[in-house]
DNA sequence: CAGTGGTCTAGACCACGCT
DNA sequence: GCGTGGTCTAGACCACTGT
């Protein structure tokens, strides 16, 4: 049964968007008891196929256009610092507007874990201050980050106050506020299922993963910032240039 | 009820690797019928939490170790090719030696879709070499891969021999063999959940999503080789340094 | 062979969305 | 209020895994 309804939104049948025919419809066209229908429609939604709204129905899922996160986008930040120009890498990954991007954001001061401790290079304990953002672009949940930076660093500075957040250039410029020029990037990327609260944050529909990066910024050939970073995977592809020269 | 076992799972009263109690001590435990406690399982299967295995039960999915892969493995590759070392860049990161490294492999002729020849730079049309692969290490079967090289180039070679796989050097030895020194890669990652046959190629547990990679390798400012490949992402972390000097 | 999960039927009540 | 999906019960037969 799900190999039949599979068939009919891939050979494009039903359309994408389309809503498929209710369970009870599907029971009475397959001769099947509603257990079964409703485990066939399990399958496709873990397959990510199909979605299901409570109420309204079951439909085969849009497919949404991928946007690119090209590891260039440092470069760009980088360059634009001094320009004045309103964008941080994730205006222009979305290519929306300044104003189409707003944020949540949650700032709080915690000692460091043994796992982020080692990525900075720092002792564990060692106090950091951390960021909490949900980014959306036209108010939809596109992302979200959990970003640490040494509080020593910027305690007092106006990095360090959420009312200054967004912050034009994003990272790269706070950071140049501060003093410091990034020089590299290293980012380790996983994927897997997303936990209960990312569903809810993000809005994740049923059957996708989330890509999530680790990444540290150097800047003096030290970390000065470490982030944690998830993004639903039907939205994005990663983009990386390896250069062997 | 899956909360309870969530919590279990979690909190390590249910040890990593541990077999739940039985679908039917567990309508016991909880009080409730048998379908009731199959969607509770389903629940943390598409959590990727637990796995369950026909006729033995289902257990706490044990932390396999998550290994790098790193991008200058392609650089480490390139240092290699001269110094006759069996090595390629799977057993680098697998860290397997050649002997533990099998492969199955499926060559064919075809001509070039739309997608591949625009990653190529070339005509739709054009006759590439199609090589599938799908990667073990002792025995165990750990990505799949399918690379297409332009036939023009390949045809009459030993590179177009299947015998000749797996070919110590890999990729980057190969295109030495043929006169061709790779200067860059580029890799778009993305994530979704794997489809039917890959599950099966790469025995993939439930709640697993796929790493995905399309790779285009650079020499001479022109691409000598696409590649698409799939790693489930329980077992991976993909490792990028972008450098900003 | 006993015990496990895989699949299915036939019925029930509830929560939500739309009109 | 009607139709949708969400959840649940109680029972059945089959297929696979281990001993």
């Amino acid at each position: 049964m799900a190999d039949e309804l599979r068939r009919r939104i891939m050979s494009g049948a039903t359309p994408p968007g389309a809503l498929l025919p209710s369970e009870s419809t599907l029971m009475a066209e397959f001769s099947v008891a509603r257990g079964t229908v409703r485990e066939a429609l399990a399958v496709l939604r873990a397959e990510g196929l199909v979605a299901t709204e409570m109420g309204r129905g079951t439909y085969a899922r849009p497919v949404v256009p991928v946007r690119r996160l090209g590891s260039d986008r440092y470069r760009k930040e980088l360059d634009q610092v001094r320009s004045g120009e309103l964008v941080t890498s994730f205006t222009a990954d979305q290519q929306i507007a300044w104003s189409a991007y707003t944020l949540d954001k949650k700032f709080r001061e915690t000692p460091a874990n043994e796992t982020i401790a080692e990525l900075f290079g720092v002792e564990p304990g060692t106090m950091l201050l951390e960021r909490r953002f949900v980014f959306r672009a036209h108010g939809t949940p596109q992302q979200m980050s959990t970003s640490y930076l040494l509080l020593e660093m910027v305690a007092g500075t106006p990095v360090a106050d959420p009312a200054n957040e967004p912050w034009p250039g994003g990272n790269t410029s706070q950071l140049y506020s501060l003093g410091h020029t990034i020089i590299s990037v290293r980012e380790q990327v996983r994927a897997r299922m997303p936990r209960a609260d990312e569903v809810d944050a993000l809005k994740i529909p049923g059957g996708v993963p989330v890509l999530v990066l680790t990444r540290q910024t150097y800047a003096d050939e030290r970390v000065l910032e470490v982030a944690d970073i998830t993004i639903p995977a039907d939205r994005v592809s990663l983009d990386y240039q390896i250069d062997l020269r």
